[in-house]
DNA sequence: TCGTATATTTGATATTTATCAATCGAATCC
DNA sequence: GGATTCGATTGATAAATATCAAATATACGA
């Protein structure tokens, strides 16, 4: 682990306020690897040997089905991922992929599950880290039944200005493909929906969008403000 | 509360580990109550102030935006629901409307957020249902992006005919029209979906679902051995 | 820097799903 | 029992989205 790491790992959410003699057993039992970017970590089905903690790069989780497809979430660094499948001690249900280069915490499955039990802030930590994920996957499966295509975007997009502090000017993250499936489209249909925005508010050149009319675009987007999470 | 239904409600997986002081407590706090059919119990966006059990009865959970609104789940006997909202101490995030009458025990949300603090049964099992309600959305997600209207009908036949212990004869619950709403379709396709399903081993008059073929359903819906909860 | 592979965009068309309109059918109310 | 109401079905059409096929752009390696 590089030097600063470890407390920046300590911060997260799921660890901060743990008791720091569990939080050694934890780090002790826990190793970080590095992975080349396209690689396969897991696959739906196997069975839950680590918590997983991606430190740096990009990780998608996606599922499949008779051939078909779809990216469910893309994991940014310092987040958990996996942690429902850990805690029930059940398959995963979701694959996941490098999408860059990635640094990667792997933390023995059966440590969290015997530490959740001692350690009552680290058991409380567990509830509301699944208590938002059960939350954002509630809000991707209503986004995905009232809006449209287009409407989708729009709100992909006003959600990622809000995690980066209202900035009008970002880059988006990962290819467009994955953009695409992630928003439940074709990539065809989301380069026509970043035309279409272009009279709604935004203007996406490459990766770089920039905002130059919110208020046109939360009106034509329709976002729900109670629940965009973060 | 009638005879037998306190040691039926104790024995709820979310209860039932729970030592017996504090259930005591749970359940001198509670107060069972009876709405009528078609009553919405509370708007998404209101602060969660109680856990809801339904004793009996049928309850929907759905969601609005911009005049659009979709199913999202049905609540049957025995379950809890929004428990989310009520560890998170944050707003509804869906509406609930009783489909039948229906009785429902009512938690106060400060007292279930005080108990998990103090016995770690609950808070096990809190933990065992946030990721079951997780797991529950990521497989509707998954389901609506990766399968067309009418493998979405074949699947549900066959997740409630498993449900029902892999009955071949059950009755649908609820109308259809908020059926559709489930799937994720207007209750008109959801009628041409049923009518396509008699040449795939199932045939449905009324509510009543007869599958006459399963190997035939099965290999025209593709489920998910591994995810299909339950 | 050029050439090649790959992602993205654009256009034409096909498929899926929704909408609108009408009819059918089952439950309910006098 | 018969009228009425509302949900379910059926048919015709429209809208949204996907697919297929180029054409362009972008990134990457020789």
């Amino acid at each position: 682990m590089r030097p600063g790491e470890r407390p920046e790992i300590s911060r997260l959410p799921l660890f901060a306020e743990m008791r720091e003699e569990e939080r050694d057993r934890l780090f002790a039992a826990s190793f970080l690897q590095v992975f080349p970017p396209e690689l396969t970590l897991f696959e739906a089905g196997q069975q839950a040997d680590f918590l997983h903690v991606l430190v740096d790069g990009l990780v998608e989780l996606k599922a499949a089905n008779h051939g078909r497809e779809t990216s469910l979430t893309l994991v940014e660094p310092l987040h958990s991922f996996i942690l429902a499948a850990v805690v029930t001690d059940m398959p995963y249900l979701m694959t996941a992929r490098t999408l860059s280069a990635s640094r990667i915490l792997l933390v023995p499955a059966e440590l969290v599950r015997g530490l959740i039990r001692q350690d009552k802030a680290l058991m409380m930590a567990v509830i509301r880290e699944l208590a938002n994920g059960y939350r954002e996957f509630v809000r991707a499966l209503t986004d995905l039944k009232l809006r449209q295509s287009t409407e989708r975007i729009g709100n992909h997009l006003l959600l990622q200005s809000r995690r980066r502090g209202g900035a009008d000017n970002f880059q988006l993250k990962g290819e467009k493909k994955m953009l695409a499936s992630l928003l439940g489209m074709t990539p065809e249909n989301l380069s026509r929906g970043f035309g279409a925005l272009a009279a709604e508010g935004v203007i996406i050149s490459g990766s770089q969008v920039s905002i130059t009319d919110r208020a046109r675009l939360e009106a034509f987007s329709h976002p729900d403000p109670f629940y965009d999470p973060l």
